[in-house]
DNA sequence: CGGAATATTGATCAAGATCAAAGCGAGTGG
DNA sequence: CCACTCGCTTTGATCTTGATCAATATTCCG
């Protein structure tokens, strides 16, 4: 559920998107409108109508389903330059919230499919972008036959290639991680102990992970 | 790769199709030809230039990734009237080989891409079939985090809801089906005869299932 | 019929979950 | 500025689930 007043321009600014700027490459994020959310709040609800999709500006997302029995599994987490909440059906398949203060663009979808109608190049984006969505989540489901060793580490180097260095700063939870890999939080925990005393990482705070070695934390996320 | 010399029929029908019968629904199978795939045969290699697209017409098809410690994780299997090989990118992503003997429609990427750019409706039925494929892995995702016997009871209400009746061949062997929901055939077997047990399921053949009481079984792959 | 592949069952083991307690850190109010 | 609290994280002890190792049963074909 949009917890914003969309702002005035979105209405404008993609009622007569002109095809010559949408073919260009990134057309689709030209049609979005700029809107913050807070830490924790919500930015769209499972089985909510998908009016809108998302890219992120600033901050990290998350997405996720509850599960009958209360758990939860958090789909994916989003980052500045990731888009998320792009759906074929015209309902959203997981709920999404703001982990940290996020800044998106906000793009009505209704603004896309018809672009895309007109514009070719606009379609091949919008399903580019749901094989990119695919592509990601059969990653994930090869991360949850693993051990915890290994979904913890590939975890770890998954979010050091998109922050690009050997430093992560997680902007998620214990609980979150722990939701993602389908672990609880103490064998989350544990595991990160056990990396750190195998000097393949280091945790100077809960949050940071420095990765020490690269290769030993690749050889374990077979 | 394929093992067959693909008919030669295929290259007439599909390099001037029009664009009236494209429109249509199913408009994408149109351009196929029909091809055999011996039991236990390999239809495609991951990594393989993914010049074709496939739609079962009879049989059953699995999709795999080896992984570096020789554990072989089942993607999907597809059965008569779905669609396989499907890719965004220009290679495969997983293996596919056939689990019984198998009729497709083999459909030339090229030419469904080259028609997506005519035509709307082929462009739009693309997507679709990314949607659908994306649906399917979320859907396995979730399978993944269950117990054993969730995962077993999903399993077979999955079967089931394609075959539409209570009893389900499986044309998948023990070994098929642990990989496909990351156990071992021990407990996939243990987990059957828990479930014969509690007058869930009836196993008269191995390989023959009926469902005795789906409420049950429901209520297992919460 | 015989042999190979597939499936079931049993015994034991290990990884990760669960239950429980303590530690740490950031923000708050006295 | 310190002490306190609340939420998050870590650590410990024990239990459970599913893996592993091993043997037997069944099915499918040539």
């Amino acid at each position: 559920m949009l917890t914003q007043a969309m702002p005035s321009t979105i209405r404008r600014d993609i009622a007569r998107p002109r095809v010559s700027t949408l073919a260009l490459a990134g057309a689709i994020e030209q049609m979005g409108a700029p809107m913050s959310y807070a830490r924790n709040s919500e930015i769209y609800g499972e089985n909510e109508a998908a009016d809108y999709l998302y890219k992120v500006i600033s901050g990290t997302v998350r997405t996720y389903k509850i599960l009958n029995d209360g758990r939860r599994q958090v789909g994916a987490f989003y980052s500045a330059g990731d888009m998320f909440g792009v759906e074929v059906g015209d309902t959203h398949t997981f709920s999404a919230e703001a982990i940290t203060e996020v800044k998106v663009l906000v793009i009505k979808r209704s603004s896309v499919i018809a672009a895309a109608q007109r514009d070719n190049a606009v379609a091949r984006q919008l399903w580019s972008l749901t094989g990119r969505e695919l592509q990601r989540v059969q990653n994930h489901i090869l991360l949850l036959i693993k051990t915890a060793q290994e979904r913890v580490a590939g975890f770890l180097l998954e979010m050091a290639s998109r922050a690009g260095g050997n430093e992560v700063e997680l902007p998620m939870s214990r609980q979150d991680i722990a939701d993602y890999l389908g672990l609880t939080i103490e064998t989350v925990s544990r595991t990160l102990t056990q990396l750190e005393n195998s000097a393949a990482i280091a945790v100077p705070t809960a949050r940071r992970i420095v990765l020490r070695n690269r290769a030993a934390l690749a050889q374990l996320s077979i």
